[in-house]
DNA sequence: GTCTATACGTCGATAGAC
DNA sequence: GTCTATCGACGTATAGAC
């Protein structure tokens, strides 16, 4: 799932031997991202993994030293594509505000909300994992800042220089969201997401058209 | 820390038998939130949570039927906390907006985001827990629901009939914004918090106050 | 009620065959 | 490159002494 966008799993040619590796690299880490939300990273077992992928604990350690360089390149491999992500959302639309309730609602079903969880709970648990993550994760935040600061140019008054950083705002509120429609989903209305992010302008709006203490 | 609230765990007297059950409960309790923070529920193992809190594997069961069992029970305390926490926000201040920021900067530096972050993951990897916690969580919510109802209706102009749950949006963004800073202090500034909240009353205030599509 | 000792299973990781 | 077999470490849970 998560990693065959990148690679086609069902090549119609022979392969050769790097791809058959790299092939099974891929198929291992769409496992090992299925098995970490099912059981969560320590719950899953190596055998498992391999398992589920349709290989043995050997092949696992021919392609990967141990449980945790897998966990952490699924880590990256994570966080491009919430590149990818971020760059569609930009592409497609400039809005900043259109259609974001419908992401809120898929991804509250999916499997990702469980992975960031966990990706969370292990680098504010290996704070060398951390600083890695972070750095990675600095292109979608950009991506993310640039497109907020689109929306607020485009409010009226244009808002351009303001120095809170409501790109992280934005980004929390949906986290947040997200989990909590997961336990309760009668909570988080379809619309709450769009909503808030309605309010939250109009809110920064209303400030620069008349300045309040 | 979680649990010693409830009971003095160096009373003066002698202990009855009951009491000094209760007692161990109580440390083994406390010891565990502090494991489960830094180990997770899968990768902490019996032995540190009875090492940690100063008793045996066989006081751990005696008290307990398994892990399960005491992780659930820690489930309910923390959530009874969070029923406390609301009530004194309330008794404190009615203001809705003050003194909050202060909050999120003391929540990120605790274990609790890394036990909420454990549970949710339990709770929606087992469902049956999740029902339970959802009906735990009902009072809490209700106080956020009432404390956010009052901030609205001191508006301008009064907001009194509105039909989203905004507490919903206060809780998720506190709960997102901890996350952030917890990995990335830097960029969830002191007052990004309260800044937020402003914005998202005032956005409510002028859509009431002039109407738009 | 709590401790020590231990049975039993499972997991991570390795070695050697193919 | 991948598989099977296996080792050693560790974890849960129990049994019986005190």
């Amino acid at each position: 799932m998560l990693n065959s966008q990148v690679m086609d799993v069902q090549p119609r040619r022979r392969l050769t031997r790097a791809e058959a590796k790299a092939r099974t690299r891929t198929l291992l880490l769409d496992a090992a991202a299925e098995v970490f939300a099912r059981k969560g990273f320590a719950g899953a077992s190596v055998e498992e993994i391999a398992e589920t992928a349709g290989f043995s604990i050997g092949a696992f350690y021919s392609n990967f030293a141990n449980k945790d360089e897998l966990f952490v390149e699924l880590l990256s491999t994570h966080s491009r594509n919430q590149i990818a992500e971020s760059a569609r959302l930009m592409d497609e639309r400039a809005e900043g505000k259109r259609g974001l309730g419908q992401q809120l609602i898929n991804a509250a079903d999916e499997d990702f909300p469980l992975l960031e969880a966990e990706f969370w709970l292990y680098s504010v648990r290996n704070p060398q994992v951390a600083t890695a993550l972070a750095e990675r994760m600095r292109e979608p935040r950009e991506a993310l800042k640039t497109l907020v600061g689109e929306a607020l140019r485009r409010l009226d008054p244009p808002v351009i220089d303001i120095d809170v950083p409501v790109s992280v705002v934005v980004a929390s509120l949906f986290a947040g969201l997200v989990r909590q429609r997961r336990i309760d989903p009668d909570s988080v209305p379809a619309e709450l997401y769009d909503q808030a992010l309605h309010w939250l302008f109009a809110g920064i709006a209303a400030e620069r058209a008349q300045p309040q203490g």
